[in-house]
DNA sequence: TGTACATCAGTGAACGCGCGTTCACTGATGTAC
DNA sequence: TGTACATCAGTGAACGCGCGTTCACTGATGTAC
């Protein structure tokens, strides 16, 4: 009665897997707000009915695309800047266009939905927006910047890197080097001096 | 036969207007992409068959409320982009934000859609946005920008202006300064002299 | 070990509902002469 | 000017469809003793 083990934990859990990539999958064709229970079900090969066994509705299915889905993305991402060698800009790129090209769908996911219908998926997606701008605040000069210079860096980020994914090589090369100048730009290294007063009056 | 005048195109342009009006306002609640024909119609005033005197369907009534009321704002900033006294970068948030503050469901709908299901709104959009990205490059150094700056910036400035019209006062004149920062770095005025090299190894 | 019981993921039938779309029609407005 | 006709935005009834949700049930797995 306490504990209910292996076999039928295992099967469950491959099952709940199963319409979190459906989803995934389907909102990259027709975004999440249009996907109905239904679909995502059919999509998953389960009846309809079974979706109950796992999410209460499809907002809550979201919410856990975000918290776990595009959650360990960031992770991995933030763990590459913090490990990473060389200039901050560049390794926080190739982290996340690497995760990009590795799961295509998850990005597209990610930049669609942050400004998305679903109020409670944004809020959940501008969370781990946050976590990444806050490993990027850390491995900056933190006493420099506007506080939300570290959210506007993520902010290009992911954009460039999932329109990137709809480019060839060469614009690919091309975008990568256009995201890593704007993203110094607004990240100065540790060390850096900004040319730019932090208020108006820069030509005039 | 040739021309049919006066009042009876009147009508119909309000009708018209409604409808787009509609649209814009429900998309704020729900996101565009779950709108139904039935449900914009209602909230229009008219009967769901009526919709087909206007509109082929949904998808043409969204490109629509690009082309001419996106279309008409952007107009807008443009011209006080290029009319402007001052930083380019103030101007270009006043601009914006004052948009913004006038009719705040627009550039919700901007944003949302830019990254929206639609494939046709989301071109729709994205050509807007080059519109005015265009008339930045124009006002600014060009030879020394790489070809996106100034896409960034306009990405930039839209999703803060949007993030704005939620808070208060005192947190929209920092949101304000941090964007004006922001786009200056992004953006350097003509005769400005970028500190950061355009690529790689600014620390090591 | 064997047996009786509890759990619970998955199911198929059924429901009421709002959807997009078609159709033939109305009636006000505009045009021809 | 008056009359007959054309245009066309708006309408209500009707259609078939897929939706979200409920319900009672099945049967495999796990637990108690």
């Amino acid at each position: 009665v306490f504990r209910t083990n292996t076999e039928k934990k295992g099967e469950k859990e491959r099952v709940r897997a199963a319409l979190l990539r459906a989803a995934l999958r389907l909102s990259a064709l027709h975004g999440f707000a249009s996907l109905g229970l239904r679909e995502v079900s059919r999509e998953a090969g389960i009846a309809p009915t079974s979706f109950y066994r796992h999410f209460a509705d499809m907002q809550e299915l979201g919410v856990t695309m975000s918290s776990e889905l595009v959650g360990e993305a960031i992770a991995e991402v933030c763990a590459a800047v913090r490990a990473g060698q060389g200039p901050v800009a560049s390794v926080l790129w190739d982290a996340m266009f690497g995760a990009s090209l590795r799961d295509p769908e998850l990005i597209r996911f990610f930049v669609a939905e942050r400004s998305g219908a679903s109020a409670s998926l944004r809020a959940s997606l501008q969370h781990q927006l946050a976590r990444l701008a806050s490993e990027l605040t850390a491995a900056s000069a933190a006493e420099t910047l506007p506080a939300a210079a570290a959210d506007s860096a993520v902010v290009l980020l992911i954009d460039v890197c999932a329109r990137a994914l709809d480019e060839t090589e060469e614009q690919r090369v091309a975008l990568r080097e256009s995201c890593v100048w704007a993203v110094e730009r607004l990240l100065p290294a540790p060390g850096e001096r900004s040319s730019t007063a932090k208020s108006g009056k820069v030509t005039s």
